[in-house]
DNA sequence: GAGTGGTCTAGACCACGTT
DNA sequence: ACGTGGTCTAGACCACTCT
């Protein structure tokens, strides 16, 4: 008899799903839902709460609940580190640094991160390998003002993807997902044709307003990137 | 004095931002930090329920709370209405269709959606246009069996996006990116040349089980999804 | 003004998993 | 066995916003 959150969500979504509610219609309140379940408000409030995060209805104090017009549609991306994608796919992981330099960040970089003239950056290129074949390549660019121990780390073992994860603590960022045709360079890199459609990650990524890295990420012919929600 | 479970919150945040405890500390136990914060142990819970959610801590009981090694990176994308999307950047929206035919599904729709046999279903295909400049063309396909009423529904005016999820009450569905090269069709509907590569999104759509929709979402080239997390 | 959701409390019991 | 998080309760006060 007595529901917990889980229940009533479970129930409230069926109904949603059954048509019964349908689109716009208004949900009871909590008071009310809390009697016909048998349970505490606290529990209804809870979820509804987490219906509300979801995307399913719609709260506004006064206004009451109701259910979304157009559920709101939202996907949830978990965004792996390289290694683990790949062995997560039971395939053997390889690391290559392809080439590192120190230089001032050029001017399309300063304005995507926002950075001061004269920000010394360390850039580096590398490749990521599943099963012995190309896989990923990585464009990375990290600001040795914020992070100048990046200078003297050993990339040629560790890739600055794994570094960065157990050297920063945490952080925003912004995340891009785009197209873009195989030049001859990348084509060699990752034993494609000149011409190929790579799927393309670009993540800027900032720590308490400072900006940390940018990094290019271009995936191998045919990479899907997928999720469920 | 009374911390409200924002401020539990925040404050955790920083004290793993700062470095003050590092990936793989320990959190002290919800009674402890409810009588730190001098607030229920109630409001750490939720604090503490909501940063694990969010990937930062790792929770388990009798083991206690955690930060996380690597903080649990995700991503929350919004899937948008195509004239919602299109509206949001001020842009006019124009909808065309394109082709309309009934038929069996082939078999790689019904390997994707695991469809029976002798499946009727309906293929539309349409365009998007912004500002009157090609944005996306949609390539639907949706089942009959489930949604009869899609064959008498008049999609000259209304898209087959906005008329399922006005008709749909609520779905699963699985989302996939990727890129592909412009065939001289596409890059004739798109406006570009033939060779482009193009940002494509997939998507398939079950109700309780049973398949929907599926659709080919391919956009015009230069084009980017974007989200910050 | 009044109804609704948003949050907090103090206490309780339970489920799980480490030890 | 026992400590931890997971959840529920009954009540309270507050903040918002619709009418």
């Amino acid at each position: 008899m007595k529901a917990t959150f889980r229940d009533v969500k479970a129930d409230i979504m069926a109904k949603i799903t059954s048509g019964e509610w349908a689109p716009g219609a208004h949900v009871p309140n909590e008071m009310d839902l809390a009697d016909t379940y048998g349970c505490a408000r606290a529990t209804v409030n809870r979820a509804m709460r987490e219906l509300a995060d979801e995307g399913v209805v719609e709260r506004r104090r006064k206004a009451g609940t109701r259910v979304r017009m157009a559920p709101l549609r939202q996907a949830r991306f978990s965004i792996p580190i390289v290694r683990t994608e790949i062995e997560d796919q039971n395939c053997e992981y390889r690391y290559a640094l392809v080439s590192r330099t120190v230089q001032d960040a050029p001017h399309w970089l300063r304005a995507r991160l926002q950075l001061a003239q004269d920000c010394p950056v360390l850039h580096l290129t590398c490749m990521h390998y599943a099963d012995g074949l190309p896989y990923q390549h990585e464009d990375r660019w990290i600001s040795l003002t914020v992070l100048p121990q990046a200078e003297t780390a050993d990339f040629t073992e560790l890739g600055p993807n794994e570094w960065l994860v157990s050297t920063v603590p945490f952080s925003d960022a912004e995340i891009a997902f785009s197209a873009t045709v195989a030049s001859t360079e990348m084509a060699d890199y990752l034993g494609c044709t000149q011409g190929e459609a790579l799927f393309t990650v670009e993540r800027s990524t900032w720590l308490q307003d400072q900006a940390i890295t940018f990094v290019r990420q271009t995936f191998r012919p045919g990479h899907r990137m997928t999720t469920r929600y």
